[in-house]
RNA sequence: GGAGGGGUGGCAGAGCGGUCAAAUGCAACGGACUGUAAAUCCGUCGACUUCGGUCUACGAAAGUUCAAAUCUUUCCCCCUCCA
């Protein structure tokens, strides 16, 4: 009845993970094979150090990876030293800013932490192992890499990449060193075969060009066949990508948002995403989530609950999705101040500006800013519309020690007397 | 090296001496309707303000002018074509 011989290959289509395949019956048969004798099939994500976390957007491959290991496979995360200092130019139109090495070295450190909350890291069979490519690429010598790689690429053949044409289609320039780009991940590829056995690459379908120079190679070079897998990109239903919210990207490091702010966003998925998103975000089984998102209406609010705690649970801990889950309950369905919500501590109120209190909750961006909303009603006091712009906070305004502000319907904060 | 085109708000993109805090679109935000959804409608969208105004902004600096995003000069950056 299922598609595939393999566990993993059949959770990917049944969860929408899949989208194209290098070849699709040799990679069931590898992993078919080692799922089989027990022997992990080794597969990569390669993430370049671009920023210092992943956000929501990069979930979907590090999720596959997680099948992928529960599957009894074995997950390589390749941080880009080395690639980060080219830029990829899949979907870009400009070359990207250079990076310093202290900067690097700090996104490096965020991208392991990113990574180690979907993969568990350590020294069993199946354990994930962290690989940086600066390690092999920093004393490559250029002739040396020109003679061993750069005779398997055809210029001819690379002009036709995605990556490269689009970019020559609209005439926006190309540098040589973004041309490099795919051969470095190419190599990269064919490095971690050597290394570890590794015969598969798992990553976004933009990457779909940047995978297959590494299976091309590994086909010219070492007379192997390597396998790339990529995802779909997941947009919502404007064809929007995700990981956005209120225009900034959804952080998967807790440093870089909040918990609570985490669970909001899967909180507020559109209806129709939410059977994705469960499918995509969630490790509930697949019967599971068949219940849940064929409820409507009210109901469906039930299903978007679990879709947050549980997206929330993998990425922040049980913890944290209670606490913001808690948090989020309190705060919406009994109209009380939950917990976790964004908090200045005061040693008193009294006097204190409306619009101060505001800006320094991070929740407008200016007085001015303030001002409008006040016009507009968008900003309340315990639930109470404020009409005056200017006004000061007294004790009169303090409930059980806490005053409540909220902006819009959506953002509430506390201001507690320390 | 030569010739030409260009750098404007989060992005795209008008404006080309005053009426410009800068059209329009997108994004974003608030309100209404709902379900913390979508769609729709209305409104807002530089900062400060005692709501009269004040200040800072159209790559950077200098200049012309009563007045500059708009003209001049120099510089920086980007693009196209030629060598």
């Amino acid at each position: 009845m299922s598609q595939f011989k393999s566990e993993f290959l059949n959770i990917m289509v049944e969860r929408g993970f899949y989208n194209q395949c290098t070849n699709e019956s040799a990679f069931d048969d590898y992993l078919y094979e080692c799922e089989k004798s027990g022997k992990p099939a080794v597969g990569y994500l390669g993430s370049d150090p671009t920023g210092d976390s992943l956000h929501v957007g990069h979930i979907v491959p590090l999720m596959m990876m997680r099948w992928f290991q529960k599957c009894g496979h074995k997950p390589l995360t390749l941080v880009g030293g080395a690639t980060a200092r080219i830029g990829d130019p899949s979907g870009k139109d400009k070359l990207r800013p250079f990076l310093d090495e202290d900067t690097l070295k700090h996104n490096i450190e965020g991208l392991k932490k990113s990574f180690s909350k979907f993969l568990k890291f350590g020294n069993s069979a199946n354990d994930a192992v962290m690989v940086d490519n600066w390690d092999w690429f920093k004393d490559i010598n250029y002739l040396a890499f020109l003679r061993d790689i750069g005779t398997y690429y055809s210029v001819n053949r690379m002009l036709t990449m995605d990556s490269v044409k689009s970019r020559l289609d609209r005439e926006q320039p190309m540098s040589f060193l973004e041309f490099n780009y795919m051969l470095l991940q190419g190599y990269d590829f064919c490095e971690l075969y050597q290394k570890y056995g590794c015969r598969a690459q798992i990553a976004g379908s933009d990457q779909w060009g940047n995978i297959t120079s590494g299976t091309e190679l590994g086909r010219r070079k070492y007379d192997v066949e390597l396998f790339g897998f990529t995802s779909p990109i997941i947009t919502d239903s404007n064809g929007k990508k995700m990981g956005k919210s209120e225009g900034n990207a959804v952080w998967i490091n807790e440093d870089k948002l909040p918990s609570y702010d985490y669970y909001q966003y899967f909180r507020n998925i559109g209806d129709a995403e939410v059977g994705k998103c469960l499918r995509i975000y969630t490790d509930l089984p697949i019967d599971e989530i068949r219940r849940l998102e064929a409820l409507r209406d009210q109901e469906i609010n039930e299903a978007k609950k679990i879709l947050a705690f549980e997206a929330t649970k993998i990425c922040r801990g049980e913890e944290e999705a209670k606490a913001a889950q808690e948090t989020a309950i309190a705060t919406f369905e009994k109209g009380l101040a939950g917990g976790d919500l964004p908090c200045l501590e005061k040693v008193s109120v009294e006097g204190l500006s409306m619009l101060d209190a505001f800006v320094e909750l991070g929740f407008i961006a200016s007085k001015g800013e303030g001002r409008r909303l006040v016009k507009q009603a968008g900003l309340k006091i315990n639930d109470k519309v404020i009409s005056d712009e200017n006004y000061k906070f007294s004790s009169a305004d303090l409930i059980d020690g806490q005053i409540k502000l909220s902006q819009g319907k959506k953002k509430h904060g506390l201001i507690k007397i320390a």
